[in-house]
DNA sequence: TGTTTCAATATGTATATACATAATCGCCAC
DNA sequence: GTGGCGATTATGTATATACATATTGAAACA
């Protein structure tokens, strides 16, 4: 196979990103079947008519990427498919409202600065006793609620909340962007609608509702913890999963 | 700062990977703002005293990894987190009750082969009709059922599997490994137990579950649709984010 | 026959170099 | 001023080269 015939490949443009996609092709295809062996690097680079540099920079990517295994002496090898993770985006709800075609409204309904409760700790998973800033807060979309929020925000970390009110900015946007964060965790499950969040969101009492916590680190210390409870009928995660994609 | 200082980092042992580790760890605990302008790959060159090859291999990979921007004549910026991407891992159930501590059980209620009806097509979407292998299973945890299985397999994609009866595998260990797959989509809510899944669950009629749908697809081609369906209480899915990590 | 040693091999990392490309700055003419 | 133009600059990509490192297979040896 030449450099000209797999020119219609859609890496983007730089040879390296050809030569990238033209194996996870092969691969997500089924050409090259999990332990199959791929061309070494000296193959590929008479292949492509380049150098072993840019066939090894194409390479990397790939094992980074955890479509092939690397060895030294043997070769490459496709991996199989292994752990099934998926690219889950959680969007701010304003614009998954308006990708709905809807008009957004927010509301905030409560804001309450105190010391930390243990229940608060637990969940913002904080060693000390300090300040905490607690919200609860409606979306809307159209005149329907949509979503309801409860969140806690650690005011050792991110002491400048105190002084925003959020009756006009949803709690979620004021904090990206104003504070950086390394890492999240996310839980997703099922409840039953308990009467205060049946009330919030108009619906029945015992009315199963799909619950995303998320808590959010920088550097070790904890900044927040969000409740969003959503009516069944309302909402729909979605997760793609795409293999490598270089 | 010189090259020794900064020694102390985690990266992994080669020189690139530890400037990149330097750099995301100032990003991620804030000390570089977003907006920042990192070093050039200049400055970058005469601090860690390396090749200009060197600091652009950590930079590309920081720059794929979405920390920051590159931007030619001005220079690399750090940049603000925006979508609240995280990965879910969607672990095998048998992997999931095993974790629990629990002893893990399946169980195939139902197996039909027949011609695709309209639904299964929009299920699978898939344009033509043809054969479809209807499967309906349960997962134990202990003595409780802990998920309902509903799946479709694409017999066009998948001939193979009429001949297996999946009395003792489950589909989604048979299918993996199997079949390679290149892309697949997840959608998750939460929905009141109808009759039938009551039943399998050994819940009550209307309690809330959390419903996990994968359709998975293979080189453009429809491979399998399955739905699972956990109890309330049984199951929480979790997903985290870290951004870069090389 | 079993073990040790050594050379061959593929990948891993880094260098110096070269040229392409895009964006910006400043100069100059108008 | 201001509009265009070329020089400058930082990144983007690729090359040839070099040496390190892990692993395998075969030769040499006990």
């Amino acid at each position: 196979m030449s450099v000209i015939e797999t020119a219609d490949a859609e890496g983007g443009g730089s040879l390296h990103q050809r030569i990238l996609s033209d194996i996870s092709e092969k691969i997500l295809s089924g050409a090259w079947a999990p332990g199959h062996r791929i061309p070494f690097e000296h193959e590929l680079t008479t292949e492509y008519n380049c150098s072993r540099m840019t066939v090894n920079k194409a390479l990397s990517q790939l094992a980074k990427a955890g479509l092939i295994e690397r060895r030294r002496r043997s070769g490459s090898f496709v991996r199989r498919p292994q752990s099934q993770a998926a690219v889950l985006e959680i969007h701010d709800i304003r614009i998954e409202v308006e990708a709905l075609g809807l008009p957004y409204r927010y509301e905030r309904v409560a804001r309450h600065k105190r010391r930390s409760s243990a229940e608060d700790r637990s969940l913002l998973e904080l060693e000390a006793i300090g300040s905490v800033l607690a919200l609860e807060c409606r979306h809307f979309a159209g005149k329907r609620p949509f979503a309801h929020e409860q969140r806690l925000i650690n005011l050792a970390a991110v002491p400048e909340a105190i002084d925003e009110e959020f009756l006009a900015i949803a709690p979620g946007p004021w904090l990206i962007g104003r504070v950086p964060w390394s890492e999240a965790e996310h839980r997703i499950r099922a409840v039953a609608a308990d009467r205060h969040i049946a009330a919030a969101l108009d619906i029945e009492a015992g009315a199963p509702c799909l619950v995303v916590e998320r808590r959010t680190w920088s550097a070790e210390h904890p900044i927040t913890h969000v409740r969003f409870t959503y009516a069944a009928e309302s909402h729909t995660l979605v997760a793609r999963f795409r293999p490598s994609q270089g």
